[in-house]
DNA sequence: TGTACATCAGTGAACGCGCGTTCACTGATGTAC
DNA sequence: TGTACATCAGTGAACGCGCGTTCACTGATGTAC
């Protein structure tokens, strides 16, 4: 953390012919490129510039482009992970109002980082890209896996369900529900039939009504 | 031989110097190749080889790739509406049937049409593509309303409310939801989580939730 | 009906560009002795 | 402590490629007379 501060703050002027840590650096310039340009119009000599290298260094760190976008996938779920994790932290477990915060921040991360969002999401190629193509890097297939884990940790709590298939059955709506307002949202798509609603005000509403078959925890201690 | 290849691969023989109509032949090409390589890896030079005329040719129809995308892009619309029309139209109007038909059909479509439909709702450049841009082109801009009347008068059939503010507060969390599903589907991320779920009768569950509040139309005639 | 001509759809070649990746190399680093 | 050497991160040039778009043109069509 402290490393990806410095050398990302520290603008590429580089006296030295070795990098120092250029596998964390291209990760960051990837990230922010990423950001700026959206995860089509990346490009590795972007990167390249960014971290001050040549156009043949990130191949060193990385087998490919594709390779080192999955690291930027990853981080983007380290992000997110932790925006949920923090708004939500001090309220009641399983209750309205802790579920529903870690929704709300779910939407709230897709609109501050919307490239980010729909590479994390996006990845999964239906659409088959290359022919040769092999099953995708298991490793960053699960990288969504303790991000969701947040909410199904609410889930349990709230339900006291402890049968995966019952849970997801609650869970998956409910993501479902949120992701989906984070995609219109950031397509802007709700605007384009409506301008002006408070989709926070209905996105928290259809969630208690989703939730409403399970009573709120007691706060009784 | 290649140049001959290609135009015996494709479905236009043509003999005359003159194509007969290049433009609904190019929007043909576009939709097709969108559905099979990805609204990303489309290319003009590909479009013009499937409609079989020379790479300039295409610009006396469309002013640039994006223009001939826009096309595309309502040709989705059309696509999609016909599936909602059909699906739903000899159901009773305002029916937890008729309007979860209509969600699912649209999950159902996004699952057909996955390339066709992220670049439907994608379009929106909220990371912007360049410097120049100028405002999104406004008929395109519209053309997913007709399919959204679709569901939007089966709530009008459902609550009885004429004030779009409330109609709204109905609508968009049944589309919000049913657009997660589909974004959720399509880029698998439903099966890396949890896979096997039933998630169509997640969200017909969840659809008639968000109903409740709204008695069913009596079906007495 | 026949002809001159305007119109314009489609051509072929070329443009400039950026891209991902490779290769033989060079320079710095760290380690064995 | 000093030195030879293996290691390997980063370089610079080059590769082949596909792309969107332009331009002066050519061939077909339709219309005015």
């Amino acid at each position: 953390m402290t490393k990806t501060e410095v050398i990302s703050d520290t603008p590429i002027t580089r006296d030295q012919y070795h990098h120092g840590d250029l596998h964390e650096s291209l990760i960051n310039a990837a990230v922010q490129l990423v950001r700026e340009k959206g995860p089509d119009k990346f490009s590795m000599a972007d990167a390249c510039k960014l971290a001050g290298v040549s156009k043949a260094a990130p191949y060193r760190h990385f087998s490919n482009k594709e390779d080192l976008l999955l690291s930027v996938i990853t981080r983007g779920f380290e992000l997110m992970q932790a925006d949920l994790q923090a708004a939500s932290k001090d309220l009641i477990p399983g209750s309205n109002k802790r579920i529903t915060a870690i929704g709300l921040t779910y939407i709230a991360f897709a609109i501050r980082e919307p490239a980010l969002f729909k590479l994390m999401f996006g990845n999964s190629m239906s659409i088959k890209e290359s022919d040769d193509q092999i099953d995708e890097d298991p490793e960053t297939k699960l990288a969504g896996k303790p991000t969701f884990q947040i909410l199904l940790d609410q889930i349990i709590a709230r339900t006291q369900l402890h049968d995966v298939k019952k849970l997801m059955a609650v869970a998956f709506p409910l993501w479902t529900l949120v992701h989906g307002a984070s995609m219109l949202t950031i397509d802007d798509s709700y605007n384009r039939i409506y301008p002006g609603s408070d989709t926070n005000q209905m996105i928290s509403e259809a969630t208690e009504q989703l939730l409403s078959g399970f009573p709120e925890p007691s706060d009784s201690k």
